[in-house]
DNA sequence: CGAAACATTAACGATCCGGTAACGGTTGCT
DNA sequence: AGCAACCGTTACCGGATCGTTAATGTTTCG
């Protein structure tokens, strides 16, 4: 169940959108204060985050501010919830780094639509994958050809599951050490061929017709069923 | 320069957002019809899309659909321009995948903040150069010349992607050796001819009629559809 | 016209690159 | 401790690729 934070100091807002989150299958996590917003979303770690503008004490943008200079929150999405709806409101919340901007009164289904659209739309956080018979499953860490099930070591699985999340995107090997095995770690290249090679053995991924994990010479893999066989 | 693509009917509409967007430094390519709106934006290659929802012949709900089903246009930021402002409106809309809904009479300055939301987040330089018929994909690493792919090695894409990215400018063999090659490499001017050379062969560049890489006596090679061949 | 300067082209061989198998270190479980 | 799974490294191989060279065309200019 993906947790949801609310700052806003209106207790009926905020009762009432504790009851609708919770009816789409949200946990709401609320504070009515902006004191210690950092510490507050580090605690609860929401997928996201619903500002109020107008606050006691610390003004919404500041906050918004400061969540976007901090390295663990810079990219949570926050959508701002504001009485003020002047042209110049608008866009200094956008501008701020805000995802979304809503004037009160909203309408509460456009706001669980894009609350849904800033939290699901990432390919790489989509809980299953499926593409053309391969099944990957990030829950369950699991991965499914065809129906039958495929075991799949830990750095395996991280490897398919970045290339599949970008399909068609032609990934370099540097690029994958740092964003599967890590930005710090040092690992050498030919790591990243070898980890390919038992994925492609437990795959039966053939150099024939419909292949999965494609070599770009001279540039790295990708994963791309639609793309023609290297002649 | 960043395209960003509208299909809208409203002639005044049209003109007004090319105006302002021109002067936020997009260029903006614009139709009146939703026909063909998939085949319009394969060519056009927009970083975003504004669409309207109340069009002749095909509504803007389907193009929505449309776009989202494609392989290759799946994840275009799409926001919605529409008279209508209804909650129902609003959440069909959303829930079809658009990034974003906007009720006409909008805030200019608004749309544009959304615009750089939308854009922003992603790569910084154009992942698709399309120039007269070639097609130039450095997110596949792939070369299309109208429409069916040509196979090119690592070097030869390279250097394409470097006289692409600067169409009309001549660019001298040193020049082109640091930037392609890299400023380390030891390598003789002739190979730059030699892959000039072999360029041309894969594109069927003939020293006809419309040439896509020129040489320049004396200074080096440019790729420029416009110019006029040497007689 | 003829030579110099430069570009085009074909062919060759060195180098680079990716596939693969084998090795050994580490980790975690029994 | 013993064992197996996992993972990064290394080395070798075959083939693709690329820079060089030299011969051939083409343009420029005295």
């Amino acid at each position: 169940m993906r947790t949801i934070a609310l700052i806003e100091d209106d207790r009926d807002l905020q009762e009432l959108l504790r009851y609708r989150l919770q009816r789409e299958g949200y946990r709401l996590v609320a504070s009515g204060t902006g004191k210690d917003a950092v510490d507050f979303l580090l605690q609860t770690h929401p997928a996201l985050l619903l500002l109020d503008i107008m606050l006691p004490h610390t003004p919404g943008l500041e906050i918004c501010k400061a969540i976007r200079a901090h390295p663990r929150l810079a990219n949570m999405p926050i959508i701002f919830l504001s009485a003020r709806g002047s042209e110049a409101d608008r866009v200094t919340g956008l501008e701020l780094g805000a995802n979304d901007y809503l004037v009160k009164p909203f309408f509460m289904r456009e706001l669980l639509a894009r609350i849904k659209l800033h939290i699901l739309p990432r390919n790489d956080q989509e809980p299953v994958l499926n593409i053309s018979g391969l099944e990957l499953d990030r829950e369950r860490f699991e991965l499914r050809r065809n129906g039958e099930k495929v075991s799949l070591t830990a750095t395996e699985f991280r490897l398919l599951a970045f290339l599949m999340s970008r399909p068609g995107r032609v990934c370099g090997r540097s690029e994958l050490i740092s964003e599967v095995w890590g930005r710090d770690r040092d690992v050498a290249d030919r790591a990243v061929d070898v980890c390919v090679l038992r994925l492609r053995q437990k795959l039966n991924d053939a150099p024939e017709k419909p292949r999965w994990i494609h070599s770009v010479r001279g540039f790295g893999y990708t994963f791309d069923p639609d793309r023609a066989i290297q002649v």
